[in-house]
DNA sequence: TTATTTACTTAACGTTGTTAAATTAACGAC
DNA sequence: GTCGTTAATTTAACAACGTTAAGTAAATAA
């Protein structure tokens, strides 16, 4: 039962209504159960006319990645309003695990899957926004810190530290989220291995007298 | 142009054949090459004789992975040589690294996938036997260090320090895998966060009259 | 009133993993 | 030596996938 001129409003409302779908079904029944012809089921439309909106279903995903990345972004602004350099710091590694094992197939997507890079050409986020991209959040974040001169003096290179940082996190919770369930590891609690590794990149990374300030 | 009654030897020798193509095609054009027929062509038989060996698609990846597995065991063998406890540790984790960023898809299948779990119940290696499991070599190693009694005082949980400096490690690998080529981020070079990932490590892991020792 | 555009659907193509049915060769029994 | 039986393999086919082409119907414009 065919159609009536839409205005842009209503085009992007359904393109909205489109990445819903997809996400919802992402969610509840994992990457699998993803596939053109059920999320045109659950809106109530054809396979193709989410091509109407998507160029494929590759353009699909970078869409729901753009969406992830803008939540991850929005769960940790308020871990920046902490004072203390490095309780913000301590504050937002956490922080950024918890949305990882809280959404492990939506951090699976974002961080661990084959396809969708992400080029800020691309993305419908505006890099070295703080209130969109993650990535410069915890580069302010590392940086205040460095300019609170916490860090030991060997380390010079900013950005260096806060990749550093993000992928002894990354470490943890990818293995968790593609792991756990392994049964060849005998794995420890998940907490405990994120408060270790904590530890130890504040150890490692921080002087001493700025640990013990804390 | 059909059979012939098959001795166990020739069974076991086509099995191999088939987890050989499928490797080589793994390897040379990505997993998404990887598919039951063009694995059947490259040994000149149907893609339906694949079933006779494997149960599924999934099996067969998963025997691949078995091959992997022990093809990083064997590669890590040599390190375990090195005398100095400390050392070994370093450079073991860094074979580790070589191994992964040397072996992307691998390394990918082995500890990103979402398919294929390791169960010691069904894989062809066995658990805990130093010559085939990797695991149980950095398990080993950390356990010197322990034994030596360079960790921190107050770290007593060797299987917890094993899997914090594997996520570590995996964290910088599995990261330089799928983003290395990611837009968003202006990565620093590998060696340079490989190496401050360990040095961060050392320094939060051990002593300090340790680090000094060595 | 008619033509065009817009929003959609149905049909269809080629590819995937997988199963069922058919084919052919070797072996054991008589 | 012929005759099942069994083992190894193939061809045919199915259902599901992403995607494209062709068709359809309503609203708008002339």
């Amino acid at each position: 039962m065919p159609p009536k001129p839409k205005t842009d409003a209503e085009r992007q409302q359904l393109r909205q209504l489109i990445i819903d779908a997809a996400r919802e079904l992402f969610v509840a029944r994992g990457i699998e159960a993803v596939t053109m012809r059920e999320i045109a089921k659950r809106i109530g439309y054809s396979a193709t006319s989410i091509y109407l909106h998507f160029a494929d279903k590759e353009a699909l995903l970078r869409a729901i990645c753009d969406t992830d990345f803008l939540a991850l972004a929005t769960s940790l602004k308020a871990v920046l309003q902490i004072q203390n350099p490095l309780e913000r710091m301590h504050a937002f590694v956490q922080g950024y695990a918890v949305f990882a094992l809280s959404n492990p197939n939506h951090y699976r997507l974002m961080f661990m899957a084959e396809r969708t890079l992400c080029d800020p050409k691309a993305s419908s986020l505006q890099q070295n926004n703080a209130e969109q991209d993650a990535y410069y959040q915890l580069k302010t974040v590392v940086n205040d810190v460095y300019e609170a001169g916490y860090f030991r003096e060997e380390l010079k290179d900013v950005d260096l530290i806060v990749q550093t940082l993000w992928a002894s996190t990354h470490g943890v919770c990818s293995l968790q989220i593609s792991m756990a369930d392994d049964k060849w590891v005998q794995w420890s609690d998940i907490s405990s291995r994120l408060q270790l590794m904590q530890e130890v990149m504040m150890r490692g990374l921080l002087r001493q007298d700025a640990r013990e300030e804390k």
